[in-house]
DNA sequence: CGGATTTGACCTGCGC
DNA sequence: GCGCAGGTCAAATCCG
């Protein structure tokens, strides 16, 4: 507390102020200092002179500061404001001296706090600059070592720079010799070699690409509780695949065990050696439920919003790994956190995987308030429309099937809070599309959870909920779901 | 014609 | 070692 530490001053305080908001005698009830009221209490029962004699004897002793709590306070507030009363000038002007000395340390405290705060805002900044400026001179220093690393490495510094800058400025200055990826050594690179190097493991690369992803798996092996960290979304869509912002091109088509739906398999585009791959495919309880599984990170820039999404499904999967119980609690009450009751995490999965469930019909307030603040902080002034806009997925006069069968008018550019008053049901259905037809918002997820799962975690824990208390059965298959209702 | 998709073959890991 | 399933490759094909 900034106030005042001296006891006897900290005393007066308080006394002053309940003094002078409190004039119902009620007030006795709240025992601030037992020996004052004591004496209250004696001198309610003592004549007048008694109560002075005691007042001043008080005041003797506090100082001339000292206050008392109970009525005799008010009687003298009431007496200054008495035309004819019998008045006491001068224990008025000490109350009227001592309110305004204390109002003024009131005043100067809070100028001083603000002042702190600005100046914590200012090192903050200064501190994060400093965090990117080391960042981009380190890699400066080494810009040819490995192209592969270094792609690696550069994505996800333009994914989120400064959360990278923030967690490996430590290690960097540690360890100078580290390669560019181990200098962003945090879990977002440690889960990007993880995922490429169980990627190239099976694909044909170069014996060199090859030697050097072994060579890491060698260094990294005993760090990661993980080999591949996957990212699952659930979503409806009738599409083929959902719109999450990057360009994909398919590679292949499996027929997967359990399912008569063919599995496909994309690799990302949007950038050379970006090893970023995708499978999709639909559920065999629900064909309107597409799965599309992310693995990897992508090594080129993403959208602002990406990674403002990226922040806060770091959030939730960092409780997720935590091995908390309380997923609800922990992310509806942390702040920028939206993943409540959806987010699983499966380590009985062949891989670690994160599962969004947006498929989940929600029947508690509290899923349709994510879903709405999920929207309103992202979108915070645009209608749903521009939620899949980016994504070429239109939510709002675009034939999204979800959306027009959700939304009652889809002519209506609405906005969300408007929506969730009039129905909540629709609303989280349709914030659900927007979130899954958002570009952006997908490949944020995949790599801000994966890389939590990169960084730890009990490989034995499965957090699964539902919304309602239940648990989530994973996919047998590791997925990171949107799913559309 | 170039890029994307399809599809059968091949590789790898795992369980028996 | 063998078979199975998942995953990938690459030639063939399609399409704008």
């Amino acid at each position: 507390m900034t106030y005042h530490m001296e006891k006897g001053h900290n005393h007066n305080e308080l006394t002053l102020l309940n003094s002078s908001h409190n004039i119902d005698p009620i007030i006795k009830e709240v025992d601030f200092f037992a020996s004052n009221n004591h004496n209250n209490k004696k001198s309610d029962s003592s004549n007048d002179d008694n109560h002075h004699q005691k007042q001043q004897h008080d005041q003797h002793q506090h100082g001339s500061s000292t206050l008392l709590i109970d009525h005799h306070v008010n009687t003298g507030l009431y007496l200054t404001c008495a035309s004819g009363g019998i008045s006491r000038p001068t224990n008025s002007e000490n109350h009227k001296t001592q309110m305004i000395k204390l109002e003024n340390e009131l005043l100067r405290v809070q100028e001083e706090n603000h002042m702190l705060k600005i100046a914590l805002d200012q090192i903050n900044k200064s501190y994060n600059q400093l965090q990117v400026q080391l960042f981009i001179s380190l890699q400066n220093q080494k810009p040819n070592q490995n192209v592969e690393e270094n792609r690696m490495v550069s994505g996800q510094k333009m994914m989120d720079p400064q959360e990278c800058t923030k967690l490996d400025a430590i290690d960097t200055l540690v360890s100078n010799d580290k390669t560019n990826q181990e200098v962003c050594g945090d879990s977002h690179a440690l889960v990007d070699r993880s995922s490429s190097q169980s990627w190239a493991s099976s694909s044909s690369k170069s014996p060199k690409i090859e030697e050097e992803a072994k060579t890491e798996e060698h260094v990294v092996a005993d760090q990661l509780p993980f080999r591949k960290a996957r990212v699952s979304v659930r979503a409806r869509s009738e599409a083929t695949t959902i719109s999450d912002g990057c360009q994909w091109r398919k590679y292949g088509q499996k027929m997967a065990k359990g399912n008569p739906c063919p599995r496909a398999y994309y690799r990302c585009t949007m950038a050379v050696g970006c090893l970023v791959r995708k499978q999709v495919q639909r559920c065999a309880q629900d064909k309107t439920v597409l799965i599309t599984t992310y693995e990897g990170n992508h090594n080129h820039p993403l959208p602002p919003v990406a990674t403002a999404m990226a922040n806060t499904t770091s959030a939730a999967a960092s409780m997720l790994l935590s091995g908390s119980t309380h997923i609800n609690e922990s992310l509806t009450t942390s702040s920028g956190s939206y993943f409540s009751s959806m987010a699983t995490l499966s380590a009985s999965a062949p891989f670690p995987t994160i599962t969004l469930d947006l498929t989940q019909n929600p029947n508690n307030n509290n899923n349709n308030n994510t879903m709405q603040q999920l929207h309103s902080r992202y979108y915070p002034t645009l209608p749903l429309q521009h939620a899949g806009s980016l994504g070429g997925s239109y939510l709002l006069g675009k034939p999204l099937f979800f959306s027009q069968k959700m939304v009652p008018n889809s002519s209506t550019m609405m906005p969300l809070v408007q929506l969730g008053q009039r129905n909540n049901s629709s609303v989280v259905e349709t914030v659900s599309a927007a979130i899954a037809s958002d570009p952006n918002f997908t490949a944020a997820l995949a790599g801000a959870i994966s890389s939590i799962i990169g960084r730890g975690g009990n490989s034995n824990n499965v957090i699964s909920n539902n919304g309602n208390g239940g648990a989530v059965l994973p996919e047998s298959q590791s997925c990171t779901t949107f799913s559309k209702n």
